[in-house]
RNA sequence: UCCCGGGUAGCUCAGUCGGUAGAGCAGGUGGCUGUUAACCACCCUGUCGGGGGUUCGAGUCCCUCCCCGGGAGCCA
């Protein structure tokens, strides 16, 4: 039986067999005890084992930290403080060893810097374990949230030869030869977006989620070259009811994670990030403020701060700007809408003023952008001019005009970065530590 | 790509004024105890990131390259 279910069920006087990985060992001269973690939840299942047991001398000397073993015994009430149960071991056999001289993780916290370098072993600590299954879960629940709500799972291709302009760098995809895709240029995938916008104009509601890649040399804690994110997007929707969707999604995911993983989370509240369940409750609580770009300009630039880049209307709110109105103006997550044209991709909708597209920015606090998205240009003659203003051959993008040429409709849709997401809900500092090899620039 | 901060034992780090390196933890051995990141004693461990320079002498000063972390930009 699984820790997680023994400890839950609590069979006491039961029979039971234990697989899993040694986190410690105490020994005294006449019981020795292992700590057992099968990757199942966090806690550990302490088994007792008396030097009398069949095998002791040939197996149980060699146990130690990082060894896999296969325990057999009985669950006990444990007379000694530190755990409510226990497992007397009738045997215990070593499934694979482990030279304690050479492992490299220790039975103390190690820097998750240090972690970063044995990325094969890490998953055996309690901090990237606890990431791992609350990677899991909440990948579950995005599933959940969308088919509860009547979306349709698209799978984007991850090869294309679209660049989804606007979106960063794309990496070349080469056959073995040094060769191209066929004797066509293709990369891979820097957002599902434009293919997702073809199927939302069939199915109604549709999202997809999956791997992205960037190009970029980018060396910071919120970017990796390889990540993953999930991109709804609607037909018959405006920008209003994207953000709104956009809101329930992320409040869903964090009442998720405290629902089904409150032990993981408990973790991090109390090693990781002190402030995070009252923090992930704020959100929960308070709506999500609303302001135009045009506002947010205002406000920063009458908040009597002194930025490193003055705001000014025109230019990219900088990542100062979004800490300051979300940190210390609305102390709350902030969506941010009406962004000028020109810092937008081509496939925005421009509104009535001529000036700004119908786009939006949901800004949490310590994080920054969790999620952008926008009302896609559904008038042909509109989106063809934008092209045109912006070099792009119309030609290329053939199939995408065809979206509006035949029976087009006003559709909206975002994306929401996974790994920063997960930032939000654990409380790491870093995206390297959230996703379980991180592809990084100089790192494969 | 730019700006900071780092690189010393397996890990985390200290190292003063330039005088050939130290602690805690881990590991080993022994002891003790229904133990809880157990405890006590002893022992082992170093191309001080690489290369060059200054100097009688460099972990320490200078140059250079590499790597790591944080921030910026770009973005999710």
């Amino acid at each position: 039986m699984r820790i997680n279910r023994i400890l839950r069920t609590k069979p006491f006087g039961h029979e039971l067999e234990i697989k899993g990985w040694v986190r410690t060992r105490r020994d005294s001269k006449t019981v020795s005890f292992i700590e057992i973690n099968d990757g199942s939840c966090l806690e550990n299942l302490q088994v007792v084992i008396d030097p009398g047991i069949p095998g002791f001398d040939s197996v149980a000397r060699e146990i130690n930290t990082g060894c896999a073993v296969t325990v057999h015994g009985v669950a006990r009430k444990s007379p000694a403080r530190g755990q409510e149960m226990e497992v007397e071991a009738s045997s215990i056999a070593l499934t694979g060893g482990c030279d304690p001289a050479a492992y490299p993780l220790q039975k103390k916290r190690h820097s998750l810097e240090f972690l970063r370098t044995i990325s094969h072993l890490r998953p055996r600590s309690n901090v990237i374990g606890a990431v791992t299954r609350i990677r899991s879960r909440l990948s579950f629940a995005v599933h959940r949230f969308f088919h509860e709500r009547g979306f349709c799972q698209v799978h984007t291709p991850v090869i294309t030869a679209n660049d989804c302009e606007g979106a960063g760098e794309i990496f070349r995809v080469a056959a073995a030869d040094g060769g191209d895709f066929f004797g066509r240029p293709a990369g891979l995938t820097v957002s599902g977006q434009l293919e997702a916008e073809a199927y939302a104009l069939a199915l109604g509601r549709v999202y997809t989620f999956g791997p992205t890649f960037r190009a970029e040399n980018s060396h910071t804690s919120r970017h990796l070259a390889e990540f993953w994110m999930i991109e709804p997007e609607m037909a018959f929707c405006d920008l209003e009811e994207d953000i709104d969707l956009a809101e329930e999604f992320l409040k869903y995911l964090i009442l998720y994670a405290f629902d089904n993983c409150s032990a993981d989370l408990a973790l991090f509240s109390r090693f990781v990030d002190k402030g995070l369940e009252k923090r992930l409750r704020r959100v929960l609580e308070h709506d999500f403020a609303r302001i135009t770009y045009t506002e947010a300009v205002e406000l920063l630039q009458k908040s009597g701060r002194s930025f490193e880049f003055p705001a000014e209307w025109g230019m990219g709110l900088q990542s100062e700007h979004e800490r300051h109105l979300c940190e210390e103006v609305f102390n709350a997550p902030v969506v941010v809408t009406g962004y000028p044209a020109d810092i937008k991709p081509f496939y925005m909708r421009r509104n009535d003023d001529g000036k700004t597209v119908a786009a939006m920015d949901v800004l949490f606090p310590g994080i920054g952008e969790i999620a952008g998205g926008s009302q896609r240009e559904e008038r042909p003659e509109r989106l063809e001019a934008v092209m045109r203003e912006r070099g792009m051959d119309p030609a290329a993008y053939q199939w995408y005009l065809d979206l509006r040429r035949f029976g087009s409709a006003p559709h909206a849709g975002f994306g929401v970065g996974f790994e920063r997401l997960l930032l939000f809900v654990t409380g790491m500092k870093n995206v390297r530590d959230v996703i379980p090899f991180p592809r990084t620039p100089g790192h494969i």
